[in-house]
DNA sequence: GCGTATTCTCGTCAATAAGACGTATATTGA
DNA sequence: TCAATATACGTCTTATTGACGAGAATACGC
């Protein structure tokens, strides 16, 4: 809605920026970039960047800066948008919004290799949002904002499984669930509540790992995309 | 994260739209306005606008536009951001991105003027949302999408008080739920569901309205913001 | 003034879901 | 073979929901 008279619009930069999140090493990671430039040169920061050109999607330029600075193929995990970020000063350089996306990732095959010069690897997300911590831009914020997300849509949704491969047991799931809330979930309450909702968790066969114990049912996603009933995080 | 070499950050126009939402006559109402000018010259559209400057931060965007364009004070409503839209082909002149915002908002002092040229009204949800209206941009999306984010918040939060004036009745609030919602409540369990909660109301007073039927205790809203636990909504 | 319709408020009861926990089952490793 | 371990399933108690009964407090017609 352009307005009459001399009003031009204004100049503003809009980029993406991505926070993805997945479960290693028993920890919620993200993953983090080493920035090459100032400002914040050297610091760690979310992956992302401008859009490439004026006819680029939101959506697209997520899913090519996920490839170009991790390597990851955005069809191949949960990709969706958190929110937009656009205080005027966020960035010292020039007026910028950043659209930012969460996206929730199977364990990594690798400590990913960056496209560009900068680095990716991941971090653990208690590490970095430590009051010490420091991250470039806003980004500490918005990594809170996405590990608030993933928590709360494990409550409703049955997004914890895109935290886990193809296929999966019982108990990875719940390792997620556990990882993801920073809770001891008992195991067999647990076991009881994913299986009574249909549609869920599809079996697959049995296996026998290394572990010890009784070998586990393997699973796969089935269709569901809710819960019902829902999955509360136990409260303190 | 600007490239090196001769690349430049691509001319993107950002804007800020709003779905205003309030319960009105029974049923959930969106405040529209008519375009004046093209495209979609003389179409509903939601109020909303461009950065006024490089300096304007997002929020103080959509309360100024809210302002201008429907004479709402965004102090007096609750305002939260939706989602960001851009699609490249959205607006025929230019790539525009636009970041939405819903506001809920009591019922309103009047059919309230517009500050533009244009005339701001509100209409029913319902009637914007049948296939066959139409409206400008994807601004029937922005709309969908801004409802079911208030159906889904009435559930979690204590955002329905937000819908009703400074004081109000048990009545009135389950209104609120039934209207968003589309569906009839039990007015005994969704009493007793609303009084369990600590924090949600704080009774005022009595009041005899011309209503017949014993008096209702008058409210106001109370500290707590989140439902614990949840009223969710009866599923078919 | 009086009964009746109306609406608010409180209470009951069965069905459902959650939390705590017991235990049989099936495997690995000493 | 036996201990250790993890899975899978079941039980019990408590909390919450949904359906509904009924008293309390008002307006209105007669």
């Amino acid at each position: 809605m352009p307005e009459p008279g001399g009003w031009t619009i204004p100049e503003v930069a809009v980029a993406v920026d991505l926070a993805v999140l997945t479960v290693h090493d028993g920890s919620l990671q993200i993953m983090v970039v080493n920035r090459g430039i100032p400002p914040y040169e050297g610091m760690p920061a979310l992956p992302g960047g401008f859009l490439a050109s004026a006819s680029e999607s939101l959506d697209d330029a997520a899913a090519r800066e996920l490839r170009e600075e991790t390597g990851l193929d955005a069809a191949a995990l949960h990709l969706e948008q958190l929110r937009t970020y656009g205080t005027p000063d966020r960035d010292p350089r020039r007026r910028v919004i950043t659209v930012c996306y969460v996206a929730f990732s199977p364990r990594l095959p690798e400590p990913v290799a960056g496209g560009d010069a900068r680095e990716a690897k991941l971090m653990p997300v208690e590490k970095v949002l430590k009051p010490r911590a420091r991250l470039a831009f806003d980004h500490k914020k918005i990594i809170g904002d996405a590990v608030e997300r993933a928590r709360a849509k494990l409550e409703y949704t049955t997004l914890a499984a895109a935290f886990c491969p193809p296929e999966f047991t019982m108990s990875e799931l719940r390792e997620v669930y556990e990882i993801v809330w920073g809770q001891r979930l008992d195991p067999r309450n647990f076991h009881r509540k994913i299986t009574s909702v249909a549609g869920f968790l599809v079996p697959a066969g049995k296996r026998e790992p290394k572990q010890p114990g009784r070998p586990a049912t393997v699973y796969r996603r089935g269709p569901a995309t809710t819960l019902h009933p829902a999955m509360l995080r136990p409260r303190a």
